[in-house]
DNA sequence: GTTGACCCTCCTGTTACTGGAGGCTTTATA
DNA sequence: TATAAAGCCTCCAGTAACAGGAGGGTCAAC
């Protein structure tokens, strides 16, 4: 059992996220110690690591809570557990487009400076053509 | 030039955003109508859709801001526009691994579930181990 | 010439935290 | 063993980035 302080460690999460995460139910601490401070084991580690990753591609608390009871939740059917996560990933599909697109122009943006001290780095002009129209 | 309605359909961003992110001086508009409505032109737009795809990595509104002043400042020595952008683009690479892990988790999970009625979908079982040791 | 779609500003509300006060508990140190 | 530092708690206030809505002007169309 952990400290809430290693579970911040394991997940990288701030510790008054995690601790935020308990109050709205959606990781619940595993137990507590008779002084009150909260206990989390590696499932609830677990939990919260696939939270940070869902909250960073703007899943909502709610949307990870309904994640997270897929997960868990066996009386479930899995037709609709199917249905739900195939959606979301369609979602994720759409992001990795958008991540590449912002990738290359930060990449054409950086190519574009040669490093020295010539100070001309236009690269709107580049792509202002469109976002997907950068092969002039 | 467009209206904030137009500006809005073209970049798929919300008119209040818009016109939160001419309130903010990030991207303001590129003038007025005798009215007194925003208007926007191409270039405007471009700014609109990079920040969109910024925003949705999060990146903050003031890191938005820097990116833009870094494509518009041409006095900025380049050697600082590269080194800003290529610790964006680390980000960004963080981001994909991310990205990739939590589409590995859901498309696992989509896949367990045979799409019938079978009320079983222990998926954090699987990954328990950890999210990148899913190969077992 | 008025109806309906847009536009404006201003103000309040929401989500998901973040920071800090005030006050116990546990651990390291003298 | 005392005490100081570090860590934990709750509670409350503040922040970022919008979103909703009131109240009111504007413009194209019938």
């Amino acid at each position: 059992m952990l400290t809430i302080n290693d579970a911040s460690k394991r997940t990288n999460l701030p510790v008054k996220t995690i601790r935020y995460y308990d109050e709205v139910g959606l990781v619940m601490a595993t137990g507590r110690t008779p002084a009150g401070y909260r206990l989390y084991d590696d499932r609830s580690c677990q939990k919260l690591g696939f939270v940070q990753r869902a909250r960073q591609f703007n899943f909502s608390i709610e949307e990870c809570r309904e994640l997270l009871s897929l997960y868990e939740d066996h009386g479930r059917p899995s037709r609709d557990v199917k249905k739900i996560t195939l959606s979301k990933l369609a979602l994720l599909q759409r992001q990795l487009d958008d991540l590449t697109t912002l990738t290359l122009e930060l990449q054409t943006l950086a190519n574009q400076c040669t490093g020295d001290d010539r100070p001309d780095c236009p690269i709107l002009n580049n792509f202002s053509a469109g976002p997907l129209a950068s092969e002039a």
